[in-house]
DNA sequence: GGTTAGCACTCATGATTAAAGAGTGCTAAC
DNA sequence: GTTAGCACTCTTTAATCATGAGTGCTAACC
């Protein structure tokens, strides 16, 4: 009975490989010839009638051949599949690509997406890490114009973030500069999620004349690192999609280019990444409806054990998993040990 | 005389507007039936003839009508269209768009590449002024780590920009914030571009101990501001394209969202942007060969009399002139104003 | 009993052909 | 100079047909 089992999969097994790499359904007489399974056509045949009624295999019509269903891709992805090392030149050169991102921490998730979509020909999106898992290292206010100041924060993880605040009433230069000052000790070396606790009663503390205007920023401060989220994002090979069939209909591809230029959808998408190791969601697996002729794989990356942003890739349902996923691998685990490196020196130099 | 290419033109011009608007070759009769211009078929198809004996018009094959060249593009550009005025409420509506944007330069253009986008149904593109036609009014610098120092400039024209320069020693927070109150009241007030003439004999005035890493900074200064141009470029409306049958062709799209990214031809093509009214470029005008089945409007915006940057609009040759000129010059000339304004107000302040 | 060869049947695809229709150019009449 | 008429061209569309890939069933085979 395991025997039969083992056959029908090696035979639903080159029919997807076939598939995902021609696009085109495949018939019993073309598996027999290219595949030597060692049955003949009219085997194979009886196989794929039962593979059809099992629901993983589709006929587009009578005489055209089986293309595999949603539902062998997430049988493929679950037991089929065997994931592939990158060779190791491969993994050299991508590493050595890291070094000059080493100290910041967006610019190697960018170049990471950017890896991602030239390895895979597919389209990658990330999301870039939130400001309350972050760290403080610095805050400056700097004055634009009149009550207009900005804002630079620098996180203990060299993300720097400009923020454009209104104050009640115009502060002239050194003011300012004061002002910052005592904030800047104030906030100093806090993880944003704890600014809320810890500034106002450290302010409250304090018995200054800048108070007043110190009580201002306060909530400036929370709202702004707080509510300014879940819209960073950032994807890279969006036109590579229009290299594959499923989107040379012109309105297909149009509806996936728009749909990625929606920041908050992407971040939707990229939220639902649940820690651990690869996500692979395919086809209408998803939950947002636009993705439902897509297939994804996501990763999470972290800092100091904690899941602060996700990195994945879109592609046709018909996607190369056994290829992405080993891309994945190496590059969310290569991103992890960067993240962490940087983390681990600067441990060092302050230890 | 006169008349028979008063007449001669009164056709093409009914060809192009037919063209313009269904994409499809136009025949005599049809001509005849649709625009009543009091003559018949057979002498509207002597006339066709003569038109394509000019150049004016193109035979896709013999028995297909007639669509106009790029020639005859230029003539009715030069000579034919009538610019009509956008509608009171339209204008009002876009006007009032741009009051939250009064203050910063750069979010004002980024608007008006969205208006343009939306407007047109074309893809906009717009280039950001270069630091060097600016003036400085802050310079602030943020410690990162060690020596790596963020530079915020704050310009006259409340344009942010952060550049981080790589000290050769680790400088310490008070240091570095006497360094930063140093150098911000040396550059404070001039214009970018003569920072190079200014700055280094301002700082041969000075007899600091701050002296030596100030000349550290002086010339990474100069450089970031000059080196780093030529690319801040913004786009809007991308795969507004795709809604045109030029761009159903899914090569021809992804070559047209290939080359909109390529953020240095974008900027090359913005820079050939000749001071004055709006620039028609048609077709295979186009010195960048990227665009040469695109037609190109763009105009040129300007702070104190001085051209700081442009606007423009991509689409297909055979685009809607007549609308889009009013389009550019409603919106050129608005967003002088609003750039202007913003400087007139400013003056008063100081003043 | 599973496997396979053989065969009739289905149906998309591609080629071929035919008809339709839009348009042209020329001629001759107005 | 203008226009009606007409023959001719050539694309477009539909229709017809042959091809071939593929299926499912049956019967023979091991």
């Amino acid at each position: 009975m395991d025997d039969k089992r083992e056959r029908k999969l090696k035979i639903l097994n080159s029919i997807i490989r076939d598939y995902i790499e021609t696009a085109e359904p495949i018939g019993s007489r073309t598996i027999a010839k290219k595949y030597n399974l060692g049955i003949s056509a009219a085997t194979i045949r009886n196989e794929m009638s039962d593979l059809e009624e099992m629901g993983l295999l589709i006929q587009p019509h009578t005489s055209a051949g089986r293309i595999p269903s949603q539902k062998a891709y997430r049988l493929y992805v679950d037991e089929l599949m065997k994931i592939s090392n990158l060779n190791q030149g491969l993994k050299n050169e991508i590493r050595d690509g890291y070094s000059q991102y080493v100290e910041e921490i967006d610019k190697a998730i960018k170049h990471t997406a950017k890896v991602i979509a030239q390895l895979t020909s597919y389209t990658s999106i990330v999301s870039l890490p939130e400001m309350d898992t972050l760290n403080c290292k610095h805050v400056q206010l700097v004055p634009i114009e009149d009550e207009r100041v900005l804002m630079v924060v620098v996180t203990k993880e060299n993300i720097i973030k400009n923020y454009e605040l209104k104050l009640s009433k115009k502060v002239n230069d050194s003011e300012l500069n004061k002002l910052s000052n005592i904030l800047n000790h104030i906030v100093k070396g806090s993880a944003f999620e704890n600014i809320g606790k810890d500034l106002t009663q450290k302010i409250n503390d304090l018995t200054l004349k800048e108070n007043e205007l110190l009580q201002e920023v306060v909530p400036l401060f929370k709202e702004i690192l707080l509510n300014r989220k879940k819209n960073s994002v950032y994807s890279n090979g969006v036109t590579n999609i229009l290299n594959y069939p499923e989107f040379f209909d012109i309105v297909k591809a149009k509806g996936f280019l728009d749909i990625i230029e929606k920041k908050n959808k992407i971040a939707e998408v990229l939220n639902q990444v649940s820690k651990g190791s690869l996500n692979i969601v395919i086809g209408s697996e998803n939950t947002v409806s636009e993705f439902k002729e897509c297939s994804l794989i996501t990763a999470t990356y972290s800092l100091n054990g904690k899941n602060i942003g996700s990195i994945g890739v879109v592609g046709p349902v018909r996607m190369n998993y056994d290829y992405v996923v080993s891309v994945m691998n190496f590059l969310s685990s290569e991103l992890n040990k960067q993240l962490n490196k940087e983390e681990k020196a600067k441990g060092d130099d302050i230890g």
